[in-house]
DNA sequence: ATCCAGGATAGCG
DNA sequence: CGCTATCATGGA
């Protein structure tokens, strides 16, 4: 299959593939497979340039986010030593535009779990109720729409090893392909708006919201604080203090990071996750 | 073996 | 509000 080149300057394909914020590409010819909501796509890069196949050029442009502003973006990082090692760190890694119940039902599964197991989890479930995209020596699995997962039985989603996670992703399925919420007209509300809506769905609480505000619906401030990042903020921005409670951890968070703090959040969290080691 | 993982939630003082 | 136990599962 015949590949198509694409300009890609200040990006990183495998950084940004493998940063935490997506788990389903797969390494397969010095690049990756996978799927763009409902279309196969593979994609692999040479310096400045990617090439790819499956997807049309816009889909890819707009699923890694090509075109957002990353001198602006990182301009707008504060200048300490921590973030000056993570954006060098991190250098290429883009918040990527996903297709919004792929995300929320990704994440509803990562409660508690390592980036491995959301990953294996995540694969899991689109050989067993995704679309199998097929075109010449690359195939993926597409997340299975909500109208698929509403259907299953409980008990399938427990073999694909959720635990505790196979009933709150059984029932935001349902939620969703009932239409008691309408995950597209989140699109159009405030962040604030569209958070109290998120947080509706049972097993979702602010972190994940939040995950899903900056993963899906382009809100490139919202910064889901997870373990790593408040290890991240204790260890380097509360040195020596005590008990910083989460809700302050929160509020010096939004402020500090900016109005694209889910990109820091991002840049340390690559940074901080593949590094740290309990004795520094 | 013991602890922890991109958390959420109910129950408690 | 702030703290804690609990929820499955697997990797380190």
């Amino acid at each position: 299959m015949s590949l198509q080149p694409l300009p890609a300057p200040c990006f990183d394909l495998e950084k940004t593939l493998n940063s935490g914020q997506v788990f389903h590409w797969v390494r397969q010819d010095g690049g990756f497979a996978g799927a763009i909501a409902e279309e196969l796509a593979y994609i692999e890069q040479d310096g400045r340039t990617l090439f790819f196949s499956g997807a049309d050029e816009h889909s890819v442009v707009h699923y890694l986010a090509l075109d957002h502003p990353l001198d602006q973006i990182l301009n707008s990082f504060p200048d300490d030593p921590a973030m000056k090692v993570a954006t060098e760190y991190s250098a290429g890694i883009r918040i990527i535009r996903q297709e919004p119940w792929e995300c929320l039902a990704t994440f509803l599964t990562s409660a508690m779990k390592q980036v491995l197991h959301i990953r294996a989890i995540s694969l899991t479930i689109r050989q067993r109720f995704g679309r199998l995209l097929r075109s010449g020596d690359f195939c993926a699995f597409s997340y299975p729409r909500p109208e698929v997962l509403a259907t299953v039985r409980l008990e399938q989603l427990l073999e694909c090893k959720l635990g505790f996670r196979a009933r709150n992703l059984l029932s935001a399925a349902r939620m969703v392909a009932s239409g008691e919420i309408d995950l597209e007209a989140i699109r159009k509300l405030s962040t604030e708006e569209a958070r109290r809506a998120l947080v509706q769905f049972p097993g979702v609480g602010e972190k994940i919201a939040n995950c899903v505000l900056l993963f899906a619906y382009e809100r490139l401030n919202a910064i889901p604080i997870d373990v790593w990042i408040a290890r991240v903020l204790n260890e380097v921005y509360f040195k020596g203090r005590q008990k910083i409670s989460m809700p302050e951890l929160k509020i010096f968070a939004e402020n500090y990071f900016g109005s694209y703090a889910g990109y820091a959040q991002q840049y340390l969290f690559h940074h901080w996750r593949l590094t740290y080691r309990k004795k520094g």
